[in-house]
RNA sequence: GGCGCGGUAGCUCAGUUGGUUAGAGCGAUCGACUCAUAAUCGAUAGGUCGGGAGUUCAAGUCUCCCCCACGCCA
């Protein structure tokens, strides 16, 4: 039996997540890790929330309560929705779980231990007003080579040149809009990553299955000008992980937390800790730890393209320079962008459908299929109202859904509410079998693979096969004159209900759970002898005809909700 | 400006290391069937593979230049 570690990339804390970060990430992971348990395979699936950083700091304000508070809330939140939509991770943690402070102190120690920490006395803008030091992004003014008034502290919007906030002139908080700024000198940590980049660029070589997305990207950071950089990885913040040397305080850190880019990815490991905590396992180190039983795991990751850079480079830089023996990602599947009508969704600017607001419109099935069918793997790909439609009513009202609503009105009318009895299989369901090994083989090989749209691609035929079955031997015509050999097909077909509903529970499963409900089984075992399969339901076996699987979008539906997501979220 | 990813049938996309008449689903048209959620099944039509030049016996597939869209970075 294999053993799977699959992590989603952690979705940040502030606001509710629209369906581009869904199919970018915990979707896709979810997908895999249903399909490795339905195979039997050991799978630990985890995700968390990213909870620490400045922007998590000015969300709580704005909802005027303590950061703390405020990150617990919405944690609750997003795993609420994520419930809804079926994600089935096994712990949805927190980077902000005690089990996290302790882990991604622990690496810091580890890692001036190693040499690989040095500290750097640098100036930034503080605010009197807001009390804190200012981001670049925080600090507008007007641009000193275009006269632009709303310049970033990092560079001018307007003539795209390259600033340091203290270009700016009359420069401003965009938080309070203070212009009570001064230059103050503060320390902070760095990461020596430079020293780490052939170590990297080895690591980085070895991956020779990984997609060219990922490797590229990993490269150009390693390559590009002076090579990889060391990177700051503390804050004059608040709200995050205290800085520490393992238990020990680090002096002339006081006060400091380190920054979140340092402390999400390692929350993947504390995620574990935070599953054994919490009861629902036991014995993280057998996923983590080579040296305690990890060796045999195979670690996927799964994120958005603008996540490459931190899981290919910092946080191997982390674990690596650790010197400890700690597992690393064996594969990375990246995706680019699910663009929404024309443009970008945007959680900032509150543009395209957030997963709170699908639910509202539709269960998470009719989402989860179209969002992984048109999953975004080698280009940026769209959501249209139209699509969407058009998308679910076939795939799955009329190819899947209707197959089952035939079969079984079929059989209660002629037959009864059993599987029938009589007549035995001929060329017709050896070549129904014959066609279904061979999908079934494909469909296994692209989820394996992790070809997401393929597979969707894939299941889809195995759906359509069986109507293309009932269309040739047309048991309604067969009844007429040989009511024995209708049985058979019948019950065949029957079968196929249920050997559908196990094939496509990764995808659907809401439904698939509905129809096994229906066919009164819970037989989900996984087709590895596709004829032994379709006679999992015997002669006899009790059946009930199942309400309307999926129903169809209708046109003034589409059209209705095209207009009401047409703005922005507010 | 640099880098990256794309530009293939009306739409969404596949096209392995260059090799016979460029594929799928949807949509369209025609036909079959009537068990079913006006569902299903079959057939047909539709592409000078962004433009140009080059390498080759042979290029959507390699090289160079250009155009367009998007993204990232500085």
């Amino acid at each position: 039996m294999a053993r799977h570690l699959i992590t989603s990339a952690i979705p940040y804390i502030n606001g509710i997540k629209h369906l581009g970060n869904l199919v970018g990430s915990q979707l896709p992971a979810d997908l895999f890790a249903r399909f490795q348990r339905a195979r039997g395979n050991e799978v630990l699936f985890l995700c968390s929330t990213d909870e620490h950083g400045t922007p998590a700091e000015l969300a709580a304000a704005k909802a005027d309560k303590p950061v703390d508070e405020y990150c617990a809330e919405m944690h609750a939140v997003q795993a609420r929705i994520a419930e809804g939509f079926r994600l089935s991770f096994d712990h949805f943690g927190r980077s902000s779980s005690p089990q996290n402070h302790k882990l991604t102190q622990h690496f810091a120690g580890a890692l001036d231990a190693a040499g690989l920490i040095r500290e750097v006395s640098e100036k930034q803008m503080y605010s009197n007003a807001d009390g804190r030091f200012l981001p670049d992004r925080y600090i507008e003014g007007t641009c000193p080579n275009c006269g632009f008034e709303s310049a970033r502290g990092d560079q001018c919007d307007n003539c795209t040149k390259q600033l340091d906030p203290t270009d700016l002139i009359n420069p401003y908080s965009t938080i309070s809009g203070s212009t009570d700024l001064e230059e103050r000198e503060t320390k902070h940590l760095f990461l020596c990553q430079s020293q780490m980049r052939e170590k990297l660029q080895a690591w980085i070589d070895s991956k020779t299955d990984w997609p060219l997305l990922t490797t590229s990207i990993a490269n150009k950071w390693l390559n590009d000008g002076d090579g990889l950089q060391d990177r700051g990885i503390t804050r004059d913040l608040d709200w995050g992980v205290p800085v520490m040397k393992g238990d020990d305080v680090w002096p002339g850190m006081e006060g400091k937390v380190f920054y979140v880019w340092f402390d999400a990815p390692i929350e993947y490991i504390a995620c574990s800790q935070e599953w054994v905590d919490a009861g629902k396992g036991t014995g993280w180190e057998r996923w983590w730890r080579t040296d305690k039983g990890a060796d045999d795991v195979r670690y996927t990751q799964f994120m958005g393209k603008d996540n490459v850079p931190f899981h290919t480079l910092s946080f191997p830089a982390t674990i690596l320079g650790s010197g400890e023996p700690w597992k690393m990602v064996d594969h990375l599947k990246s995706f680019n962008y699910l663009n929404y009508d024309g443009g970008q969704f945007s959680t900032s600017r509150g543009r395209g459908v957030f997963m709170d607001q699908a639910l509202e419109l539709l269960p998470a099935d009719y989402w989860r299929w179209w969002l992984l069918s048109h999953a975004p793997e080698s280009s940026d790909s769209e959501f249209t109202w139209e699509n969407f439609q058009v998308s679910v009513n076939k795939d799955l009202a009329d190819v899947l859904g209707n197959f089952v609503s035939r079969v079984t009105k079929f059989c209660r009318s002629k037959f009864s509410e059993t599987v029938p009895e009589g007549g035995s299989w001929d060329a017709p369901e050896q070549a129904l079998i014959d066609e279904l090994t061979t999908r079934v083989g494909a469909y296994e090989t692209y989820m394996e693979t992790m070809e997401v749209r393929k597979s969707a691609q894939e299941l889809r035929a195995i759906w359509a096969a069986g109507n293309e079955y009932l269309q040739t031997v047309a048991p309604w015509t067969t009844f007429k004159t040989d009511p024995d050999q209708a049985a058979a097909q019948i019950r065949l077909a029957l079968n196929l209900i249920r050997f559908y509903a196990v094939l496509s529970a990764p995808f659907i499963p809401d439904a698939c759970a509905s129809l096994m409900d229906s066919m009164q089984t819970s037989d989900t075992s996984w087709p590895e002898d596709i004829q032994k399969s379709l006679e999992t339901l015997p002669v006899g076996h009790a059946f009930t005809v199942p309400e309307v699987t999926f129903r169809k979008i209708t046109d003034d539906e589409c059209a209705e909700w095209q207009e009401r997501f047409s703005g922005v979220r507010t």
